[in-house]
RNA sequence: CGCGGGGUAGAGCAGUCUGGUAGCUCGUCGGGCUCAUAACCCGGAGGUCGUUGGUUCAAAUCCUUCCCCCGCAA
């Protein structure tokens, strides 16, 4: 046990779902003696310069941070911490081979997937919006391919019909605290077997794009309910209406018969306001129009609804 | 000074361009109809039109000050 807490880790990443690894380690005693995240930015309307939530909790804990605008040309901060091993999730930035081969017990990183499966940025977005059933967690060794690397734990969440990302993503964040925790000293006590991913399986789930989100209902229904929900709640997909963007915040789908065009606005229907897809509806709980307010589906019926009723979103 | 939309009854909106009694849908209250209802019919209450100053016989509407909300871009 006194090796394991000797161990000096290095953990880099950026969002929440970082923090929650980040977090885990502290709780197991791990020796953490630097943290590595993306660079502070400007956010919102204001401009305002917002830290990482991993940054946050690093402050918090009183851990040293680093934050490299090029981890490929500046890492030699975190040579100096020199860790034994270095524990990464949703870094955002490639990491250079150097680095990655420093410490004695390797490099690994948590991947909010079952690899060889959506590899890359998005893998919980893309997991909803294909209708998967299940998704997981992987922890795997880095190499200079993107998340290619030998596996050696894996461990599997159910995705439920009606879960938005949102609801995997919370599945997942506890799903993968608990395969850390449960890795970290085998990894370090070299019990870990890590095995090849089969590169003929692997599939990719790159980060959101603009085009991403954008919603089109001449689709299944089912495929453009998977949509919606996979973006949710971030970034929230969106279709126009009127030459203004109307954003999905909450939905459910209705699967009928009907002869209205595709993206038609058809009114209030089983409390939610329908716009027409093949072979059904989606029914809109919550949306918001650009530069108003988020609003229930009654709200909507009651104001623009009204205008654009029979109309067809683009 | 990054671009843009908005602030009108408890909610969502129209009215603003082309100044002239404050309007729609919903909710709410009362009454009616119905076996019954989130349905339907009748009636009522509820707004100093975000804020400041100005123009005018007259301002939600035109000009001006400030505040607040939101979309985009980063």
């Amino acid at each position: 046990m006194v090796k394991t807490m000797d161990t000096r880790i290095v953990f880099m990443g950026t969002p929440d779902i970082a923090c929650a690894m980040l977090q885990q380690l502290l709780d197991d005693h791990y020796h953490v003696v630097g943290v590595v995240t993306q660079p502070d930015k400007k956010a919102g309307r204001k401009q305002e310069w917002k830290m990482s939530e991993v940054k946050q909790k690093a402050l918090a804990c009183g851990i040293e941070v680093f934050q490299p605008l090029s981890i490929k040309e500046d890492y030699d901060p975190i040579i100096q911490w020199e860790p034994d091993l270095i524990v990464t999730c949703a870094y955002g930035q490639f990491i250079p081979q150097a680095l990655l081969k420093y410490p004695r017990y390797g490099s690994i990183n948590i991947h909010a997937s079952l690899l060889p499966k959506l590899r890359g940025g998005a893998p919980i977005h893309w997991a909803v919006i294909q209708g998967m059933k299940t998704t997981g967690m992987s922890i795997m060794r880095m190499v200079s391919k993107m998340d290619a690397g030998a596996v050696m734990a894996q461990r599997a969440v159910t995705i439920e019909e009606d879960d938005t990302t949102g609801d995997v993503y919370e599945k997942l964040k506890d799903c993968g605290a608990q395969l850390l925790h449960e890795s970290m000293e085998k990894l370090i006590n070299g019990e870990a077997i890590f095995i090849d991913q089969e590169e003929s399986a692997a599939t990719f789930g790159y980060n959101i794009s603009k085009d991403d989100e954008k919603i089109d209902f001449h689709r299944p229904v089912d495929e453009v309910y998977n949509h919606i929900r996979g973006l949710i709640p971030f970034p929230v997909g969106y279709a126009v209406l009127n030459n203004k963007k109307i954003k999905f915040h909450k939905v459910r789908k209705k699967t009928a018969d009907h002869h209205h065009a595709c993206g038609e606005l058809c009114g209030l229907m089983d409390g939610g306001y329908a716009i027409a897809a093949l072979g059904g509806y989606i029914l809109l709980e919550e949306l918001q129009l650009e530069g108003k307010a988020r609003i229930d589906a009654k709200s909507f019926a009651n104001g623009q609804g009204r205008n654009w009723l029979g109309s067809c979103l683009k």
